[in-house]
Parts: C-alpha cells; structure tokens; sequence
DNA sequence: TCTGAAATTTTACATCA
DNA sequence: TGATGTAAAATTTCAGA
C-alpha cells in the first residue's frame, strides 16, 4: 500500500460525498467539487489505493433481516496479556453476530456490539465466547432501545444463530 | 417505503455479497446467486426501497483523515423522558464526531462512539454535548486501543473541530 | 483537460410459472 | 399477476492523446 500523499480539500470533499452515496456518478462529483470527471476518478483510485477508502459496502438494517436486538457488551478481564486473550478474541473473530469489538481502557477491557434475533440467541452466543474462559471476569450486558446515529454490517447466515 | 415482502435465499445471497462490497458488479452477482443481471438490478432496486438496504457508502478509515483516536461514552442521565432528553439528542446528532449513538438499558442511559483528533478535542466535545445540561447525570470515558471489528462513518470537516 | 472505447447499469419486451 | 431471461439503449467508467 502506497503512502498517503496528504490531503487536501478536494480529497476531504470528495471522501464526503462517498461516504454518504458512493453510487454518486462522478460525473456528480465533479461538478460538485468543482473538478472534471477524470480528475476526480484519479482521486478516488488513489484513495483506495492508499487505504483511505477501506471498503464500499451497503449498510443494512438488521431488523429487516431478522436480528431486531442490538446488545452492548462490556467485557472485564483477569488479565489482559496478548496470550491470555488470545482464544477470547479468536472466538469474537468467529462470530459473525460480533459487529463490533473494541479494546478499552478505563473499567473494561473489551466492548462489543452485537446484532441477535433474540434473548435466546444472546444468552446462547455469550456462552459460546465466555462460558469455561478463566481469564473472563465478567460481562455487562447493555440492551439497545434504538439508535440515534449508526452504520454497520450485518450477518447473514454467516456467524452464528439467526 | 413499501412493505418488505420476505427475503427469500436470493435477497439474502445478494445482501452477502453487497454489504462486504458493493461495487461488485451485478452481472458478477448474477453469476454467483445463478441469476441473470436484471433480475439481480431489480432485487436489489427493490432491497434499497423497502430499506432493507439503508445506505451504499465508502468505509473510511478514520485514522488516515486525522482521527486517530476512538472514544466510547457511557452517559448517566437524571431523566429518561423524551422532553429532558431533547436537547441532548439534538446536540449529539449536530456533532459529526459522533459516529454511533445508541439508547441503551442497563446502568447507562446512552452509549457514543466517537472519533476525534486529539484529547483535547474531545473534551471540547463533551464540554459542548454535557456541561449546562442539568439532565446528564454523569459520563464515563473509555478510549479504544484497537478494534478487531467494525466499520462505520467518519466526520470530515462538517463536525467539531478536526 | 478533453475525447473515445469498454464496461456497466438500466430499460423494454417476450416467456414461463 | 408476478418474476425471469434475452436483447438493446443509455450512462458511466476508464484509458489514450
């Protein structure tokens, strides 16, 4: 992956649009901006390039596809040495309900979002990540009531029990 | 929006593919879910109209646009009811720091993901989301050192100060 | 930057369930 | 009636000058 070239306000513009609708033609684009076509075509290939752009992908909405619960889990650990940890995070990778795991500082050491069809699933999924873990303190569950701002993936058959 | 009327292993098949990346083409998505291109166009025309599919956006990578730095904020309120809550709600949504907001059960009333330039940035972001604001309890601070998942927006220059 | 070629998306229409 | 597939038209993307 190439360096990244600093960038400027046509780049930070450009990003802009993208990350709203990148089915923007860029045609659109460039008008917007203020660039011609292929100019601004430059940009955005430089942009992947140099992994600024990380991926295109469509969010969907993971009540329309049966996961109506979005569940905060903070998790504490014994310890947090790398090779302690290591079978929780691999276990996290796994689950595709996993949307989201952070490493903190502060009280907790992990927090998660997940995406689940029910209570049943949840309590199902966190003893397949924590149950039998000794270096797993505890687990604060946090049930989401709605989202004022979010974006994210979903699984869909992949991970576990939808 | 028109009513969704159940997603069969195709929508579920093409939903796969485009949520990891949308560009794909649909004749390639055609060729994949054995389906012709038109068929897929329509799917997916009709995916977007039932919001199914909520939005098509480029991934951002927060760190190469100058935000290093990922902040969890737990926030403690004295009052749920809406009309307390307000002006609350109305600051976090003009805040394009503010990646993620959900309501949540639990000891905490809402959770925030934000992404932010430095430190100090965030705490003239909390100083302008909480202080004067009789309603907001408490707020407990956790910086991310790392996430082993996720993927969402990314504020550029319509936000805070970045 | 502009122009032209290649590829993709989109539409129209006939067919099948 | 609704959905699919084939073929053609309109855009968009991409390479060359």
């Amino acid at each position: 992956m190439p360096a990244l070239p600093a960038l400027d306000s046509f780049d930070l513009a450009i990003l802009d649009i993208l990350q709203r609708d990148n089915t923007t033609p860029q045609r659109a684009i460039a008008q917007a901006v203020h660039l011609s076509a292929p100019a601004v075509q430059r940009r955005i290939q430089r942009l992947q390039q140099t992994g600024v752009i990380r991926a295109n992908v469509a969010v969907i909405d993971p009540e329309k596809v049966g996961l109506p619960l979005t569940i905060m889990v903070e998790v504490h650990l014994e310890n947090e040495r790398p090779d302690r940890t290591a079978p929780l995070r691999s276990r996290i990778a796994a689950e595709g309900a996993v949307q989201q795991c952070y490493s903190v500082t502060g009280e907790a050491d992990y927090l998660l979002v997940v995406n689940v069809a029910s209570m049943a699933d949840y309590e199902a999924l966190t003893r397949r990540l924590f149950e039998g873990d000794d270096n797993v303190r505890r687990f604060r569950t946090s049930v989401s009531l709605g989202c004022l701002k979010a974006g994210l993936q979903v699984p869909l058959g992949g991970g576990g029990p939808a």
